[in-house]
RNA sequence: GGGCCUGUAGCUCAAUGGUUAGAGCAGAGCGCUCAUAACGCUUUGGUUGGGGGUUCGAGUCCCUCCGGGCCUACCA
């Protein structure tokens, strides 16, 4: 039994996440951490909100509330559409929490130490109106190359030219609009990570089992220009861990607060705390996943992401634990993924385009929107999701391959045997055939999930499904019956098996529809097939079992109109 | 501008440099009647974005052009 440490990036407080963010991340995490619990490892799956910075702040402004009381709400928020989707996370933390504000400043206390944090004065631009620094892409000017109105301090969209803030004419405040700025010096805290550089790099390069995607984000960073850049791990915000060397006060720093991206990867560990202390179990029990010289030696530790995660996850956080000097377990795998586009464009929280979390769950169950997802995970290019493939691959892959194979076998035996499995007859080539089929595609099915093969794992398990409706119609016990009744009876004895078999193959995709179909064939073993012929004995003779209600119904084309129309979303006008 | 990814059947995607480039969906035909108008079998469909090169052999490696996407360090 293998021990494995996974966590998901971290969804930002602000808002509803949209399905995009869904398979980025949290979804394949789960899809992974459900596949190694039911191999029988033993699993620390861990997430969390992450709550400081500007935008938290403003949103927490614009519904009027204490970005605290603003947090904790969208905390549950999002807490309650992770149960909503089966995201089986041990614990949902955030990155508010003490445990994380201690751990964080613990950190940086050891950077300190170790001569790796660096205070550098340096020049920032300040709104009187707002009371605030302003981070570039919160200033709005029109652009010196390209005349447009709206280019923000860091780059104008409109000719993609790099800016300074300075670089604006007539700048204002993106905030409030007020052009009453100044420039202020302010002094903040760097990450001298650039003295690590050759270290990440050489750790970079042992991972030559990572993605492409994950290796080729952190090499660019490692090797642009000079190489790793030094980065300001601190902010001139209220909301936020206060800046301390540990827990000594930190002079000149007063009023400043860690940049949200140095305290919300320590979030993780942090995370794995707040469980240990919500559960009232001592430090030894998280350290162990956490601390090479407490335990966590033999954990591996894969982390799940989007592409926008890459640099923080490959860089500034191995950086942050390397820099402590302290054994603290790094990355053994990271997952990345590439974007979900909606219907031909991105999706737009400002537009309101696309489909949001809270939304899909209020038209269709959890395992609808799972199974699509996953199947269609982005891997290795950006994928689309649009209504058409949506409704026709939920329909044929689940209504009528998996669906309608519970459906008929079950229906079949209770008109001919009642509703019990039947007794009588034997098994001959036909089952030994399907037997030799379903162990040679699961153990496929099973190197793909080891080797985080999303799609691929999707493929076979369908190709699973399919090889019940395959095997029925060739064996045909609803003709077999009129002239041998035995046989019939051990064809549907197997079939009827073939349910729980896939019951507990599919659950890591589909875990309401695997739990109706334990219920269904009344049974608790969930045990993992290792050997598929016993696996399909085990549901004996005379052993009852209810013929389940549709478990998946399909998508009308209606619906589809309906949806299509509904989460089109406002095209602007320009 | 720079870097990276990507382009394969109408659609979504596979194919350690090695038979005749494969699946699913969609289309066509046949079969079955247990079932959610479901299932199974057969089948149409390709100048692998264009061009050049390396090789006994290229979807795969190299060069070049074209298209799509992402990142580019103060959004997180």
């Amino acid at each position: 039994m293998a021990r494995i440490l996974i966590t998901s990036a971290i969804p930002y407080i602000n808002g509803i996440k949209h399905l995009g963010n869904l398979v980025g991340s949290q979804l394949p995490a789960d899809l992974y951490a459900r596949y190694m619990r039911a191999r029988g490892h033993e699993v620390m799956f861990i997430c969390a909100t992450d709550e400081h910075g500007t935008p938290a702040e403003l949103a927490a402004a614009k519904a009027g509330k204490p970005v605290a009381e603003y947090c904790a709400e969208m905390w549950q928020v999002q807490k309650d559409l992770s149960d909503g989707f089966r995201l089986s996370f041990d614990h949902f933390g955030r990155s508010s929490s003490p445990q994380n504000r201690k751990l964080t400043q613990h950190f940086a206390g050891k950077l300190a130490e170790n001569g790796l944090i660096e205070e550098v004065t340096e020049k920032q631009v300040y709104s009187n109106a707002d009371g605030r620094f302003l981070p570039d892409r919160y200033i709005e000017g029109t652009c010196p190359n390209c005349g447009y109105d709206k280019a923000r301090g860091d780059q104008c969209e409109n000719c993609t030219k790099q800016l300074d803030p300075t670089d604006l004419i007539e700048p204002r405040s993106a905030i409030s609009g007020s052009t009453d700025l100044e420039v202020r010096e302010t002094k903040h805290l760097y990450l001298r990570q650039s003295l690590l550089k050759d270290k990440l790099d050489e750790w970079i390069d042992s991972k030559t089992d990572w993605p492409i995607l994950t290796t080729s984000i952190a090499r660019k960073w490692l090797h642009d220009g000079d190489g790793l850049r030094d980065r300001g791990i601190t902010r001139d915000l209220d909301w936020g861990v206060p800046v301390k060397k540990g827990d000594q006060d930190w002079p000149g720093m007063e009023g400043k607060v860690f940049y949200v991206w140095f305290d919300a990867p320590i979030e993780y560990i942090a995370a794995t705390k707040e469980w240990a202390d919500a559960h009232g179990q001592p430090d030894a029990d998280w350290q162990r996943w956490w601390r090479t010289d407490k335990g966590a030696d033999d954990v591996r530790y894969v982390q799940f992401m989007g592409k926008d995660n890459v640099p923080f996850h490959t860089l500034s956080f191995p950086a942050t634990i390397m820099g402590s000097g302290e054994p603290w377990k790094l990355v053994d795998y990271i997952k990345s993924f590439n974007y979900l586009n909606y219907d031909g464009g991105q999706f737009s929280t400002s537009q309101g385009r696309g489909v949001f979390m809270d939304k899909a769950l209020s038209i269709l169950p959890a395992d609808y929107w799972r199974w699509w997802l996953l199947s269609h995970a982005p891997e290795n290019s950006d994928s689309e999701f649009t209504w058409e493939n949506f409704q026709t691959s939920v329909n044929k892959d689940l209504a009528d391959v998996l669906g309608n194979f519970l459906s008929r076998i079950t229906k079949f035996c209770r008109s001919k045997f009642g509703e019990a499995v039947p007794d009588g007859g034997s098994y001959a080539t036909e089952e030994q055939g399907l037997i030799d089929r379903l162990t040679s595609g699961l153990r496929t099915y099973e190197e793909h999930m080891e080797a985080m093969e999303i799609r691929k794992a999707a493929t076979e398990l369908r190709a699973l499904w399919a090889a019940g409706n395959e095997y029925l119609q060739a064996a045909a016990p609803w003709t077999v019956f009129k002239t041998d009744p035995d046989r019939a009876a051990a064809i549907t004895r197997l079939s009827l098996n073939l349910i729980r078999f896939y019951a507990v193959i599919s659950r890591p995709f589909i875990p309401d529809a695997s739990a109706a179909m334990m219920a269904a064939m009344r049974t608790g073993d969930d045990s993992w097939p290792e050997d598929v012929a016993k696996a399909l004995a085990a549901l004996p003779p005379g052993h009852a079992f209810t013929v389940p209600e549709v478990t998946f119904r399909k998508i009308t084309d209606e619906e589809r109109e309906d949806w299509q129309a509904r989460f089109a979303g406002q095209r602007s006008a320009a």
